[in-house]
DNA sequence: CCATGCAGTAAACAACTGTTCTCCGTGGGG
DNA sequence: CCCCACGGAGAACAGTTGTTTACTGCATGG
């Protein structure tokens, strides 16, 4: 498995890594729509010209940010609804694994938030292609569950974009709340679990 | 009632009126970040300078969007929560409700959901602040319902804010789907009503 | 082993940005 | 009635922006 890339393709990927770390980090605290290109270029280390190498423009690095964040949000999510059973503790564990995960990865989950209504069109409609995916798999998986016996699959899908949505609004929280104030955190993590509960326990009751 | 403002704050109040009115406009394909102080008053029709007669900085001008936008959603929520208890037909008003308040001020939506979670730390406080004052009064709303007896104010405070929430998504799922596409809209009730069934479920089941 | 494709550089471009200073016209309080 | 406070105009400022053009060095495939 040594010479699966070449010298110089690796270098190019490395390059690449390195934009979208740098863009990440600037978008700690502004919007991709403000993001400048030469900013990129600045916090890399590069000319301003190698950024066309890699991106037709900064909504593309977007794009490619869209993949990378919501990658790593994905076992995330698979995670958070294994585990996304009716028992207490199972949802004491989903959202421990939320928190757990925004702060391993608190910029992704900041970049998904907050462009996901964002100013860059293709980069709402990327995000939203990718949480449309989610959901579905979300839904695939509730479909196993006994408790999903004589539902819909449309009525599946609707309590997975529930579910979906409401992990990125309980990721979101913990991230304002972050500022080191563990008394903060365990507020939003008591309010996260009650909303789990209380819709676990519409699903538990939606028929008849 | 005449003498109520002079000639001249009122002419003031015209022109602060016309920067709102501007940067809502622009603001439609571009975040408050990345929204320049000249590109407004160019869009106002005012020399740049004027800007700071009105406002110290574009961020400034964000707060007072805020203001102005969650101003017309107040009577939205107020409307929403009144009729909020489990019977379906209400809950088929509400949503009504949502998305012709959408129709109305889609600009205002528009801001609030992008600016939530936007690269602008003063408008993203501020924005907090007033969907935690609506927050409040919902759950002031709630505890008056005979559904809410035997809930602790913690627990009502939980469930208005999910409510808010879910309005919030709500509306900006109505946004992104106007491309006066009946069918796509209607999709969009559908899912909105189902969810706010569901959590209805949950509340009416969430004791014992 | 050498020719070439390609990542990255350097300089220049016009256009735009936020901010400061100076100025003007006038509505309104004394 | 008149003086002045104030909303707004205009010009100038140093920086920054995205994009183009021409260039360099080197890894790599034939």
């Amino acid at each position: 498995m040594s010479h699966s890339l070449g010298v110089r393709q690796a270098q190019k990927q490395k390059t690449r890594q390195a934009f979208l770390d740098a863009a990440l980090g600037l978008l700690a605290e502004q919007s991709l729509s403000s993001l400048g290109l030469r900013e990129v270029t600045r916090a890399v280390g590069v000319a301003p010209t190698a950024f066309y190498r890699h991106f037709h423009s900064t909504a593309d690095l977007g794009v490619a940010l869209v993949e990378e964040a919501l990658g790593s949000l994905h076992p995330m999510i698979s995670g958070t609804v294994s585990t996304a059973d009716d028992s207490d503790e199972r949802i004491d564990r989903a959202v421990a694994l939320i928190a757990r995960h925004v702060r391993a990865y608190p910029a992704h989950i900041r970049f998904i938030a907050r462009e996901r209504n964002g100013g860059v069109q293709k980069v709402r409609a990327a995000i939203a292609e990718q949480m449309d995916r989610f959901a579905d798999e979300v839904r695939a998986e509730l479909a196993k569950q006994p408790e999903s016996d004589g539902w819909s699959d449309d009525d599946l899908l609707m309590l997975a974009g529930l579910y979906v949505d409401q992990m990125l609004m309980t990721a979101s929280a913990f991230l304002e709340a972050d500022p080191d104030d563990p008394h903060e955190e365990e507020r939003v993590t008591r309010v996260a679990r009650r909303r789990m509960r209380l819709i676990s326990i519409g699903r538990r009751n939606w028929l008849g």
